[in-house]
DNA sequence: TGCATTTGACCTGA
DNA sequence: TCAGGTCAAATGCA
């Protein structure tokens, strides 16, 4: 075996990760009812998606993203622009809402050269408390209904459930999981279409379990932020539709969890 | 009245 | 000089 760096071990995992996703596919396909075998197809090709990228990623050397250094006397500098917040992106999401489980407050928004749409800045509503979380919210100029949000530091005001910054959002209107009303078809795959699903933060797996245990109320306060967040209260309280549906509409099952509810659970709620 | 949001100005790095 | 990120006064709302 060749397998002497660990870029090319990951590189080799993928690959028989990918091999192994694509045979997954195929036995469902074979020996799974129609609907089963759909959904174990998306899912298949969201594996494949995740690993062209991870591979991309790697064999790519980073050359994306990678900020420019200076020399000075022959020495490598590191930049000197600002960074946000002192802190790295901790990771970037693509989502169909952009409430995410924990209390934001908008301190800024900008309009993007190139983007139509503009560029919202939020910090934790705790930063008062020396939470220096923030993240960075901008609508998918591929696809409308997607925001792209970049995450950066991390909760110090304590990231757990039940923690200051991490509520347990309300439930969705009515409306947003009648299925007569928009079309349950429709909703679920506009989420369906989300592009990987994040690895969630624990305090948001949590968050969503929680959810789970709760009765859904119709008199639950919070606010709603529709498909776009630029006039809304951006002190968002709420998770993404897609878990308020299933659990609201459906109930939680298996196809919640394969599709999106448990992403990171997908080796036990994957095998049916 | 207090708090959250809006938005134009300012700051900083490229 | 430009663009992105942040600040803070003005404004709105409960």
């Amino acid at each position: 075996m060749a397998l002497s760096t660990p870029t090319s071990v990951v590189l080799e995992l993928m690959t028989m990760g990918q091999q192994s996703a694509a045979h997954l596919g195929e036995l469902l396909m074979a020996a799974s009812p129609p609907m089963v075998a759909e959904r174990g197809q998306a899912l298949t090709a969201e594996i494949l998606r995740c690993c062209d990228r991870v591979i991309a990623a790697i064999s790519g050397g980073a050359t994306s993203r990678k900020r420019k250094a200076t020399m000075e006397h022959g020495v490598l500098m590191p930049s000197k622009r600002r960074s946000r917040s002192g802190a790295e992106v901790r990771r970037e999401v693509r989502s169909g809402t952009t409430a995410d489980g924990f209390v934001w407050r908008k301190y800024g928004q900008k309009d993007i050269n190139g983007s139509t749409h503009p560029r919202f800045y939020y910090r934790c509503a705790y930063s008062a408390n020396g939470c220096g979380a923030t993240r960075r919210v901008q609508q998918s100029q591929e696809d409308p209904a997607a925001f792209v949000i970049a995450y950066y530091g991390d909760h110090t005001c304590g990231a757990g459930v039940g923690d200051a910054c991490h509520r347990v959002a309300p439930p969705l209107p009515p409306a947003a999981i009648d299925p007569n009303a928009g079309g349950v078809a429709d909703f679920f795959d506009q989420y369906q279409n989300v592009e990987s699903p994040q690895p969630l933060l624990a305090a948001e797996q949590s968050c969503w379990r929680r959810q789970g245990e709760a009765p859904c109320s119709e008199t639950s306060r919070g606010r709603w932020s529709s498909s776009s967040s630029t006039s809304s209260s951006e002190a968002e309280l709420g998770t993404s539709p897609v878990m308020e549906f299933l659990e609201g509409g459906l109930g939680l099952g298996w196809e919640c969890a394969v599709n999106y509810l448990c992403f990171t659970d997908l080796p036990q709620t994957g095998v049916i």
